[in-house]
DNA sequence: GCTTAACCTGGACGC
DNA sequence: GCGTCCAGGTTAAGC
């Protein structure tokens, strides 16, 4: 019989959400390399901030059912901003059931990132975000993503603490190139500005609008602005658009895709039609949700690939 | 339509 | 300590 363990004591009220039908782990889903400032503290509660919500999040490690416990400022108890923010209307587990018959040799693979979901963030954050992935490891990334925020983000405090919310795109059309080069943006300094100011020129909440559009038409339009290449297009459909479908092809669904589809995918260049016949071979394989199953292999793969390199 | 080089830079690794 | 390579890509030029 499994006893629930009760959060640590933080100096406020947890909220607590049943996943038994909706696995949840907080480590793979908030640092998996979709979301970027994420931070665990001493106690096991992970912070951060979407929108201009701010979260506390806390779970028992290790257990993927076992009960979320949340807090949200600066409106306490906001509990549809949490199910929203971590989707937890999606029934993995009948997923699971789905990509288990379709891939039997994924199954387990699967079934041990059962709670690794797919996040709904905020557009602009992951937007921008992304722009800064292009040939880059996630530690700088989060490094870039943490120095642009505290640089240009409003301050905010939740329980005593502080935090930077992300900037507007006003703001972001107005920062400092040496200011981001500082802060390892590199080369995606001048482009990032750019976009920004290109973007104030497009309807207001353009990006938000993106998610009523088709999932094609929504990447199309992403892939008209400079810099935007169909990873970083999927990675943003993915994870801010409502697309599921979008699997984003890196270097890691590469050798998968070498592994379940052929050899074929893993050589020469990742040309654009090479790149689309892996993302239809993983949509027709995982369905409406391959985004989500994608999510899972990568970070397998991704582990695989670290341990690889410590031998 | 495919390949290649350039673009920044911290960390890992070998020597 | 130093040199080299790699890392969640995109773009443009050359073939």
């Amino acid at each position: 019989m499994h006893t629930e363990i009760n959060p640590p004591s933080a100096g406020f009220a947890w909220q607590s959400s049943c996943c038994k039908n909706r696995p949840l782990s907080l480590t793979p889903t908030l640092a998996g390399g979709q979301a970027f400032r994420w931070r665990k503290d001493k106690d096991g509660i992970w912070w951060g901030t979407a929108g201009r919500h701010i979260f506390a999040f806390w779970k028992p490690e290790d257990n993927a059912r076992s009960n979320l416990y949340w807090q949200t400022w600066p409106e306490l108890n906001r509990r549809e901003v949490v199910e929203d923010y971590l989707q937890l209307n999606v029934d993995t587990e009948a997923l699971l059931e789905e990509w288990s018959r379709a891939a039997p040799d994924c199954a387990e693979t699967l079934h041990r990132y059962e709670g690794a979901r797919v996040l709904r963030q905020h557009p602009l954050e992951c937007f921008t975000a992304f722009q800064c992935a292009t040939c880059n490891t996630v530690m700088k990334i989060e490094r870039s993503v943490e120095h642009l925020a505290r640089g240009y983000g409003e301050i905010a405090e939740a329980a005593g603490r502080k935090f930077y919310l992300f900037p507007t795109l006003d703001v972001l059309a107005q920062m400092d190139e040496g200011y981001l080069r500082a802060g390892l943006w590199g080369y995606r300094a001048p482009r990032v500005i750019a976009l920004a100011q290109y973007m104030r020129m497009k309807p207001f909440n353009w990006l938000e609008l993106l998610r009523k559009l088709p999932y094609t038409e929504a990447k199309r339009e992403l892939q008209k602005l400079n810099g935007i290449g169909p990873k970083v297009a999927d990675c943003i459909c993915l994870f801010a658009l409502d697309k599921p479908e979008a699997v984003p092809v890196d270097t890691h669904v590469r050798k998968i895709a070498g592994r379940l589809f052929g050899e074929k995918y893993t050589l020469g260049s990742l040309t654009e039609n090479k790149y689309n016949e892996i993302a239809l071979l993983f949509h027709e394989k995982f369905g409406q949700y391959a985004g989500w199953a994608q999510q899972a292999l990568f970070l397998a793969e991704r582990e695989r690939a670290a341990a690889g390199r410590l031998q």
